[in-house]
DNA sequence: TTGTAGGCGTTATCAC
DNA sequence: GTGATAACGCCTACAA
């Protein structure tokens, strides 16, 4: 797109020389001294004269880049970030990586991965990556890892990021999203298109993330004067599965107004089971997810969800990362209400949804 | 789990020393020269005699780790791998970066990751991992985006693999995916369950995988002697929504006895329309995915699929970054077909599904 | 403003 | 087998 492969622009398409350049050749080709290619490149140099052009000139013709190794090794930042996520494969922590990498590419750093799916594994990663010199590490730990021993180790050296609502310690930094204000938005939603009666899909008993969303929407549906019943409330799978059993035992004897789910998988589960069940959304029953999920645009209907402010979680992660290790501090987040068709059908939709 | 935070074991637990230690300070504590402690952390020295065990023992209590910065400085690789990939929220993408990370960590190294979902964006990102000298570069080209250009230009200096069966010059290696002994897999596999008529949801029309799948997928149905329609052979995206679409357009008028999928999530979709028009599967229609999303186990019924061989992709493709630039070659690897409800029912489910 | 020189932590090359 | 020492490429006082 930006080049011609076989565009013969000049004899600067050359593949031959061996290995890279460094700061001397570009020094040389300008007839300057190392020092002043470093100053010019680093921007830390006022005047743009004839030595500044024919510095960045030498170093375009070279297809010069600096040796990250080297240049860390000096002292300055490795411009590299630890991520570490219990898998790709979890749909929060792939938004949140492609979030991350695009902040991070935009600092012009870079993401060293570590994957872990048990408290074990991740401390590992943690080390290793600790051990690799980032300049600040990123961790959303396992459901129910606790990785604060490990986390606290490290947190004096350098910056920690723990994302999520999980327990942490008063030494590292946390950004985590806010639950409150997340049920309202949904329990509000779904209050002011009529419904009185919710039925709520939790996720995992153990985890603590699960505990306090519990909290948080019965508090929101009594100040909502909304009703649900304990029947409806249950803890369980983030899964497809999950979603469709639940729904069938529930609508079996029940008519809840509205289902809120944990996930927008088991929102899927339940779309499925409504088909089954002749039964249609929003028309009978109101539908809302959680995190986003691709699939939530492409079903059928398109499912409204609470949508987790990735691209804010990466930007406040680098910057509490670039305060350094001695400002450990808490940052929450609003989640953002997707509004599509599971809870205002198809003819509001596209003016509702936000951006 | 492997330590006690506050287990005061000896002074060696101490967070107190502000930097971290480095080999000088090693060879001091086991009284040898930092060669000496090079040579026996490195490995290149034979004996386990006292002086090694003193090594060693001296590094463990400074929680000494070598710095990987000045190491590659000097000249060994950075022990790094770049893996560019169009987003992380593609399954095919996530599994496999959970797999190369796996992969990338048995050999000590780990994995530089860089996201871009068009050409451009994925040229800067090759471009900027290269900068950072990673050993090798992995790649998931951006569906449609020929990366040919960039990658052919850093063939010489860096070992590249290419993953998928776009197009590729000779000059790098390409990891890919065997799809004439996919669709064998798949299409014997139904006609083994009796199945005479199959249609076929395609991936998108400009997609050369695509292309190459409907190829393979006539030759097989030639050869097993199964039949389909053209209007059962219809290229579309990847998404819930489409196969839910196209299930019920095509069974509207017609019943094939099987639907082949290219992607999981089509699959999804079909089982859905099947619910909503009172089919069963695999009563009804058996139904095929492809590429293993995490769904296609807990969907309802489970839904048979193609799985790629993740960690067969990574160790391959690590292998052939350790060859070096100077040996591209093309490795072709078979997809594992896992048994599901979708085509056996629940019965037999369990006895078949390998692993 | 520019150049010179020293040092970051390692590994490789020599002498011993 | 071991130890001193010279690179590796870069940044930054310090001197000019």
């Amino acid at each position: 797109m930006v080049r011609q492969a076989n565009a013969p622009s000049r004899a600067s398409t050359s593949p031959s020389s061996s290995s890279a350049h460094s700061i001397t050749d570009v020094a040389a080709l300008a007839s300057v001294s190392i020092a002043t290619v470093s100053r010019v490149l680093s921007g830390k140099r006022q005047k743009d004269d004839d030595i500044a052009r024919r510095v960045r000139q030498a170093a375009e013709q070279l297809n010069y880049s600096v040796n990250v190794a080297a240049s860390s090794l000096r002292g300055a930042g490795t411009r590299t970030v630890g991520l570490v996520i219990p898998s790709a494969t979890d749909e929060f922590a792939a938004q949140l990586l492609d979030a991350l990498e695009s902040a991070a590419d935009d600092r012009d750093s870079q993401v060293l991965l570590g994957v872990g799916g048990t408290k074990a594994l991740q401390t590992a990663r943690v080390e290793s990556l600790i051990s690799r010199n980032v300049d600040g590490l990123i961790v959303l730990p396992a459901t129910g890892a606790d990785l604060t021993p490990i986390l606290e180790r490290h947190a004096g050296r350098i910056p920690i990021v723990q994302i999520g609502n999980g327990r942490r310690s008063r030494n590292y930094s946390q950004v985590s999203l806010d639950e409150l204000l997340a049920m309202e938005q949904i329990v509000d939603h779904l209050a002011s298109l009529g419904a009185k009666t919710v039925a709520y899909m939790a996720g995992r008993k153990v985890s603590f993330e699960s505990a306090e969303q519990f909290s948080m929407l019965h508090t929101q549906l009594r100040s909502f004067g909304l009703e649900t019943k304990a029947a409806w409330n249950q803890f369980g799978d983030q899964t497809v599965q999950r979603g469709y059993d639940c729904a069938m035992r529930i609508f079996a004897q029940d008519k809840p107004d509205a289902v809120i789910c944990c996930d927008d998988k088991v929102a899927l589960g339940v779309i499925v089971a409504l088909h089954s069940l002749g039964l249609r959304a929003p028309e009978d029953v109101m539908l809302v997810g959680q995190n986003n999920a691709p699939l939530c645009e492409t079903a059928s209907p398109s499912i409204t969800t609470l949508r987790p402010p990735f691209e804010q979680i990466a930007e406040e992660s680098l910057r509490l990362i670039a305060q350094g290790p001695n400002y450990p501090s808490e940052v929450s987040l609003t989640s953002q209400l997707i509004v599509r068709e599971s809870t205002v059908g198809t003819a509001t939709t596209r003016q509702i949804t936000a951006r």
